[in-house]
DNA sequence: GTGGTCTAGACCACT
DNA sequence: GTGGTCTAGACCACG
């Protein structure tokens, strides 16, 4: 996991958004444990804290599941990280068009120059 | 001219981006005269010198010139304005692409989500 | 490093051709750390802002690249300070070319001048 | 005649040069009348005392004569002329050795440069 | 310590 | 009034 910050958003929300982006992008596979609050802290650079806060946040949202005694899990309910990765997608598209847009280009010009670029690959790493 | 800043980028860097964007949309028109510095740099709230670094910049550029006492112009280089647009939107393709592929889209799906995003309108602002 | 300064060109003007002089004249070497800008600003008479205003229009020029923390360096691209040397050179010689036809003289007679001097040394510095 | 400043020099002794310089390059011939000083004066935008000072020092160097009554006048004295010319032509093929063996030039590749240059006309203004 | 940025306020040249 | 330059002094990030 790769972690970056910037001084605007509170900490715990990029977190929470960047372990629900490597969950939606399958970085974190369904049903696999994750690391322990103090290593994924520690390793973020964050304090166990607002690490523990931002877990904690995913639970309730439903991404993950925590069993005492035996570490947190990515939820296995496919439904759920479906759902979150259209909907993140979703946004991507419409920041996408909106910029866009305020350029001037249309939606011919978008799909003209999306399909412009040729695929890089098309494995997944 | 509506300003907004984070606190990542230094202030003129940002301001640069802001002006090129405004000219690069077309809301600074060609040959228009720009507002004084003095007056930017209070309408963004920042200091004059500051704004002053961010407009030679773009002067450097090639993006603005300026005339001694009586004022600041956007070019009426057309090429200029085209070839930043061009860039901006390429940096927004790569930019939207790049995330897509991060989340597993493929081009194909890409296109789909555009395509389903109904026009907003079709006339030019 | 000698300055001098005259009143009719802006002194970060003057900064910008002294400094890349010394560079093109081989008394600031490629790839040697040049003073911290706050001593050379001393040295030169001038304000900190000044100096590095003209240091970093010479970065902008690729004649010094500067690294955060640990100083400023002249380039060891030697063809952009050969390049800048040549250039330099030309514009003397334009110079002298365009004065002496002022004065009537033919490239004939330039050229016996100048050999009429005889050379004073015959290393290099 | 044209006239130009530079802030650094007194400027009657910029006076000095302009005239002497229009003397010796033949633009103001041997034994030509010379304009009135206020009319001189007004032209080069300065005080008619200062340059009333100009032309009694050029008169001391023996460059112009004044007669009563009828108004001054470039010497007919070629020997004064031709000797202040090759002065200045020395002078100037001494400051563009000087700069050039700064550079780091020999005197075969300064006589290499000026031959480079073509010729540009061969008749005089 | 280094370079980089920002602010405040002054003065100049142009028109 | 305009843009352009300069100074003074502050604070930050990096190492």
């Amino acid at each position: 996991m790769v972690w970056h910050f910037n001084s605007d958003t509170p900490i715990y929300a990029q977190l929470i958004n960047q372990v629900k982006f490597g969950i939606v992008s399958g970085e974190l596979k369904p049903g696999e444990r994750i690391a322990a609050v103090r290593d994924m802290a520690a390793e973020a650079g964050v304090n166990p804290n607002t690490m523990q806060r931002a877990l904690q946040e995913l639970e309730r949202m439903g991404f993950v599941y925590s069993q005492r005694g035996s570490g947190r899990f990515v939820t296995d309910d496919i439904a759920i990280i479906d759902g979150a990765k259209a909907a993140l997608a979703q946004a991507y598209v419409n920041t996408f068009i909106g910029s866009m847009e305020l350029l001037g280009y249309s939606r011919k010009e978008m799909t003209a120059m999306l399909a412009a670029e040729k695929e890089e690959n098309n494995g997944n790493t």
